[in-house]
DNA sequence: TGTACATCAGTGAACGCGCGTTCACTGATGTAC
DNA sequence: TGTACATCAGTGAACGCGCGTTCACTGATGTAC
């Protein structure tokens, strides 16, 4: 075989992972193709040999799940405390470009062609499924309901620390949504 | 006086009406001015007869609060369930042109200059003011972090819903937001 | 071993298009005297 | 009462610009025989 480096395969990776950041932290409409290209080391040109539009892209980077700590720690059945907390933090308020796709891009993909909605549901869909195994509901239906607002909630609230600032107020809503989040994770009894 | 018939003024609150319906239905990058100006029934050049530009107008959306059920339920100091049931339902999901602006723009007007998430964060103080005289809390300040929670949990879940259509996995997703948010607004211990 | 050819990843100029904004102009409506 | 002028709200073509996309081309790297 020819090319066993992946060059190619990396370059197309770079192009992702570029993609990722710029859509988080501007959006997809106020991101233009040159300056993402550009941002990946590449001319514009050089694009549409790894993707046959700007809409695959989005598509592609709505598929692709960024494994992080918020999504380890639920996988892993760690408290809720501690993957909300990981939600619902300064340094995620602050660098949007590395964190949660959906608190940024919920609004925007809502006016996106079908296909590229549906990927965004499906990854909706994998982090309800985990948060529904931390909260209480006598049926996976209640707990994926239940998941739904719990998530609603955290993403919410992001964007509402965003919108506000960096100072102390901000935090200071991030604080109470943890205790609010928390509130929804425990038995309602309890 | 001449002019006396207001037909500038009427004029200007038609382009607003318009802009603060397109803003919140397509986002505002997307909501280009030819468009917008026909909408309003008018020609593109008309426009800056009545605004400088299209940030001043934006800013002059965030302003002008619309005083919906939405608000007027909260001001008359109406139960919880029955303002949650207001913003958490199928009829404002199914028409973000009518309804919340925060929910649709809260993300993008981030992206905006200072002056403009200035008038954001005015109106979302406004709302959360309104709130915070509807949940628990032991000082002011503590009512209105509680407050954010519950409108990023209302905001959030709004969104969720419009992301997953108009079925009933999208109704059943309000109904679930309603319940917790009435959750955060009962006393701890009740 | 040498040479002709194929494939590859990427370049960079150009395409048509719609954007926000500007401006000379129109026609209706008022005032001056 | 008539007429010259001022003001008004809006028109619509044009501006420069950046957008997403296309494509002829480059130079490096491989294979064929």
């Amino acid at each position: 075989m020819r090319y066993t480096d992946g060059q190619r395969e990396r370059t197309r990776d770079r192009i992702l992972d570029v993609a990722g950041r710029l859509f988080r932290e501007q959006g997809v409409a106020s991101s233009g193709m040159a300056g993402l290209m550009a941002a990946a080391g590449l001319t514009n040109g050089a694009f549409y040999a790894h993707f046959p539009s700007k809409e695959a892209l989005v598509q592609e980077v709505l598929a692709h799940r960024r494994q992080g700590r918020f999504t380890e720690a639920l996988r892993e059945g760690e408290p809720p405390e501690r993957w909300i907390r990981l939600y619902l933090n300064p340094d995620h308020r602050d660098r949007p470009g590395e964190g949660c796709m959906m608190a940024p891009l919920a609004a925007e993909i809502g006016r996106h062609p079908p296909d590229t909605r549906e990927r965004f549901c499906a990854a909706l869909g994998r982090t309800i499924e985990l948060i529904a195994a931390h909260v209480p509901g006598a049926s996976e239906a209640d707990r994926l309901v239940r998941a739904h607002a719990v998530f609603g909630l955290m993403m919410g609230t992001l964007q509402l620390a965003r919108a506000t600032g960096t100072g102390s107020a901000s935090d200071a809503i991030l604080g109470g949504g943890v205790r609010a989040a928390l509130a929804l994770c425990l038995p309602p009894g309890g």
